[in-house]
DNA sequence: GCCGTTTTGTTCTCGCGTTCACAAACTCAT
DNA sequence: ATGAGTTTGTGAACGCGAGAACAAAACGGC
C-alpha cells in the first residue's frame, strides 16, 4: 500500500516550482482583493507573468485542486499553496547589521504580512543599541544565541558588510540557526544542513549592464556590416 | 571566412554564465586586494563558490584567457570580464521611489564602485523634494524624461509601493529607459525590447520557509514511522 | 632538447526544466 | 440524457546547463 499520509507534503517539489509559488500567491492575493472568486489558469499565469503550461504542472506538484471546465478557486487554491510554503504559520526572524539595509528591512511591512516576524534587530555597534526601528529595540550581536533559543528562530538575515558576514553567519549556524538569508556580497561556508539564499543587488544591475553593453555593441556591428556591404 | 572582429564581443553567452560573471569578477577583486597575482580554476572557483568545470566552462565563452599548466593572471581576467561586461564605463542610473529602500539603495557604495553613478533621485511626493540623500538631491518624478535625455540613463531603479510599479516603468520605457531594476512584487508589463530583473526579497525568505517546513515534517514522519515499525 | 607534471579548454553525457499537445473531466444548454 | 464547449492535468519531446573526464598546452628540471 502506498497511500499517502494525511498531512501529505511527502512528494518532491522541484526547486525552480517553489522558487514561483510565492509568485503564484501574490497573485491570488491580488484577484482574491479585486474580487476575483474563479480563475483560470491562462488568467493566473498571466498575473504571474509566466506560461499557462508551466503553471498547471507546477500546481500539479501540489495535488489536483482545479476543476476541469471551470478554473482554480482563488481563495481555495491560495489556501492550498500557502499551506504547502509553511505560509499559513509564522516565522520567527532575526536581522543582524541595522545600517542602511538592515533598517530599511526593519520597517518592511510586506515581511509581517507574509508571516514574518522580526524577534530581533541586532548589531555590533554599541551606538546603535538601544534604538528603536519599526518598534524593535537594536540590541548587541552577543545577545544571538540566547534570542534565538528563546524565540525558537530558524531564519537569519545578514545585514553587514561583507568582511563581516561569515563571522555572522558562523555565529548564527551555532546558536542554531538552519536558515540564512545573506544581503552581503560574499559567499557563506556553511554546513551542509543550513540552507543560504543570497540576494545580491549589485549583480542584478551588472547583468543587466551587460544586457546594454550587448545592444550597443550589436547595433554598431549592425552599422558597420550595413557600411561595408551596401552592394 | 569567419573572423572575430577586433572587439570580439559577438559570441553568444549563456544567460546562466552572465550571472555569474559578476561573481567571479568580485572574487577576483578580492583576490587581488589580498596580493594574489596568479591563480588556479580551482582557487577562483573556491573563492567564487562553483565547481571548477563550470567556471573554466564559464571563463571560455569569453576567451581564452588562462595558460595552461599556471593559470590565470588574476589582474588581467579580471580586466577581461569587467570589460565584456560593461564595467569599464560608467553607467549612468535612476531610482524612484525614495522611502526605506530607495533611501538605503542611494546610500550603497557598491554601485557606484561598480561602475554605477545614481544621477537622480525621484518621488511622487511633494514632501520629500529637496531632501539630499547620499549628496544627490530629490527631484519631481516628472524630472524624469529630461534626466534620461540629459544625461543618457539606460537603467531605471523602481523602489516605489506595487501599485505604482507599472505606471513609473511606463513613464521610464517612455523616457527611453531600456532596463529596469524592479523591487516592487509585482508584474511589469513592457516592450519587448525593455529588460527587466525584478528582485524580490519575501519571495527569497518564503523559499527557506518552505524548506525549514519541509525539513520539519521529515522529522516528524521518520519518527511517525520508527515507532510504528520498531520491529 | 626531452619528459613528467600541472592546469586549461573542450567534448560528452546526463538530468532537470520548459513547452507542446491532448485526453480526461467538468459545465451548460437543449 | 446528450452533445458541444471549456479547461485541467499530464505524457512526451526538446533544449539548456551541470559535471565528469580527457586531450592539448605550457612549465620546470635535468
Ligand atoms: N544599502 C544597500 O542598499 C545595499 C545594497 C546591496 C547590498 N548591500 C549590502 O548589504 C550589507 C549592508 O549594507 P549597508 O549599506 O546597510 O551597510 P552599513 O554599513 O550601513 O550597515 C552595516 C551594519 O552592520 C553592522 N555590523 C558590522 N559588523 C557587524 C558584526 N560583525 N555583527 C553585527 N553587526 C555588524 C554595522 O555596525 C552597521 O550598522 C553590505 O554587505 C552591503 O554590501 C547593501
Ligand atoms: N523596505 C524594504 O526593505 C523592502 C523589502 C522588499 C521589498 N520592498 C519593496 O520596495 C518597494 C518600496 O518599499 P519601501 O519600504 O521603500 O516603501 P516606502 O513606502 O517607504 O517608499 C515608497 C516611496 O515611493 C514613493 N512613490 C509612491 N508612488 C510613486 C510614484 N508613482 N512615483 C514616484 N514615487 C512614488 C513614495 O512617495 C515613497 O517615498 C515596495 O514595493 C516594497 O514592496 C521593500
Amino acid at each position: 500500500m502506498t497511500a499517502r499520509t494525511s498531512t501529505d507534503t511527502a512528494r518532491e517539489i522541484p526547486e525552480a516550482t517553489v522558487a514561483r509559488l510565492p509568485v503564484y500567491l501574490r497573485a491570488l492575493t491580488t484577484l482574491s482583493e479585486s474580487g476575483t472568486a474563479v480563475c483560470s489558469s491562462e488568467d493566473l499565469a498571466a498575473a504571474a507573468g509566466v506560461n499557462s503550461a508551466k503553471l498547471r504542472k507546477d500546481l500539479s506538484y501540489l495535488g489536483s485542486y482545479g476543476t476541469r471546465g471551470v478554473g482554480y478557486d482563488v481563495d481555495y487554491l491560495r489556501y492550498q499553496i500557502a499551506r504547502e510554503m509553511g505560509a499559513t504559520r509564522d516565522w520567527p526572524v532575526v536581522i543582524v547589521g541595522i545600517g542602511n539595509l538592515g533598517h530599511a528591512l526593519a520597517n518592511y511591512s510586506g515581511f509581517r504580512s507574509r508571516g514574518f516576524r522580526v524577534v530581533a534587530l541586532l548589531d555590533a555597534d554599541g551606538q546603535r543599541h538601544g534604538e528603536v526601528v519599526a518598534g524593535v529595540v537594536v540590541r548587541p550581536f552577543d545577545d544571538l544565541a540566547a534570542i534565538v533559543h528563546e524565540h525558537g528562530v530558524a531564519i537569519g538575515v545578514i545585514a553587514t558588510p561583507a568582511a563581516s558576514a561569515q563571522d555572522v553567519a558562523d555565529r548564527m549556524v551555532e546558536s542554531g540557526i538552519t536558515s540564512i538569508l545573506n544581503f552581503a556580497p560574499t559567499v557563506l561556508n556553511v554546513g551542509d544542513h543550513v540552507a543560504v539564499s543570497k540576494v545580491d543587488l549589485s549583480k542584478e544591475l551588472q547583468v543587466l549592464a551587460y544586457h546594454e553593453q550587448r545592444k550597443a555593441t550589436a547595433e554598431e556591428a549592425a552599422k558597420a556590416s550595413a557600411a561595408q556591404e551596401p552592394a
